[in-house]
DNA sequence: CCTAATCTCTAGTAGGATAGTAGGGATTAG
DNA sequence: CTAATCCCTACTATCCTACTAGAGATTAGG
C-alpha cells in the first residue's frame, strides 16, 4: 500500500483532533508537538486538509485547528485520498493494452478489498480503539 | 497501492510466459515486444524474478526464459514482493509510538486486505479468466 | 572449433517526487 | 495596539523511478 509520511502524519494530526474532541481550536504547535511533526510540514498538510473541508481553523492568538465534521464522518480513506491523491489512478502508460488483458479487473478487486478496510474506517473507531486497548493496559498494570 | 510500472511490466511478463505454456524458452525481445516494455529494462526485470526462483533461463542461440514452477503455484503477489519489495515495511519513522497508537493494527488490517486479493491470484487464474474474456468476444463477434 | 545469437553484469543518468525549510503577510483576542 | 497565531509563496537537498549503454559469458548449430 505504500502512504507517504505526509498521509501518515495527516492520519496522525486528524486523530488527534477526534482524540480530545474539545470544539476549542488546537494549535499547530501543540499538534506537532504531540505527535512528533516538523511543525512547517504539519503547516501545509492541515491547509490541505482544511481545502478538502474535513477540518477549520481559526486565526490569531488563541486560534488553531478543529474537526469540521463529527470523527465518525471522517474516514481514513477520504484523508488519504484528500492528501496522497487517488490511489492508482495516475500514470498508467498501460491503457493501450489489447483489451483482453486479465489485469485491469483484478486491480479493481485490489482497490475494493482496500476501500473495504479505509473507507470504513472512521476516525471514531479510532478513537474507541485506542480508548479500549489503553484500558487494557491499565488493567494489567494494576494486577 | 501504487505499484510501481516495473511491476506491472514484471506481472505481464509472467502473464506471458505463463499464457503460451511452452516449456520452450522464449526470448526477452518477444516478450519485450508482445507486451511493449523497454527491452533493456525487461532484462533487469526477469533477472530479478529468476533469482527469485520463479524463472529459469537458457542462454547463448536460442535461449530465453520459462517458468520455473507451474502457472498455478506463483502468484501476484509473489511477483510483486520479489520486484517491489514487502507491502508496508521500509521508512517507518514512527515505530517510536506511544504504544497505543491505533494504527499499526489498522495497517495490518489493510495488510490482510490486500493479501486476499494478491496472494490468491495466481497466474494460471489469470490465463483462466483472459481465456474466458477471450472466448465471450469471438461469441459477440459473430453475432 | 567458430560464429551468431542470446542471456548477464556493471555503470550511469535525466527527471520527478518526497520531505522538508524560510520568511514574511493576514487576522484576531485581549 | 500588540502578541499570537494561521496563511501563502517560494526554495532545496535527497532519493527513487524508469530507463540506457556497453561489454562479457554461454550455448546451438554447422
Amino acid at each position: 500500500m505504500d502512504v507517504s509520511v505526509k498521509g501518515e502524519y495527516a492520519l496522525r494530526a486528524v486523530f488527534e483532533l477526534s482524540r480530545n474532541g474539545d470544539p476549542q481550536p488546537v494549535k499547530i504547535a501543540k499538534i506537532a508537538e504531540s505527535q512528533k511533526i516538523p511543525q512547517k510540514f504539519l503547516e501545509m498538510i492541515l491547509a490541505q486538509l482544511k481545502q478538502g473541508g474535513y477540518l477549520g481553523s481559526r486565526r490569531g492568538a488563541d486560534g488553531g485547528y478543529f474537526l469540521a465534521k463529527p470523527p465518525d464522518q471522517i474516514t481514513v480513506g477520504d484523508i488519504l485520498r484528500q492528501i496522497d491523491g487517488p490511489f492508482q489512478a495516475p500514470k498508467r502508460p498501460f491503457e493501450n493494452e489489447p483489451g483482453d488483458s486479465p489485469f485491469p479487473e483484478m486491480w479493481e478487486r485490489v482497490e475494493r478489498a482496500l476501500s473495504c478496510v479505509v473507507d470504513r474506517t472512521t476516525f471514531a473507531d479510532l478513537v474507541e480503539r485506542w480508548r479500549q486497548k489503553r484500558a487494557k493496559r491499565v488493567l494489567n498494570w494494576q494486577i
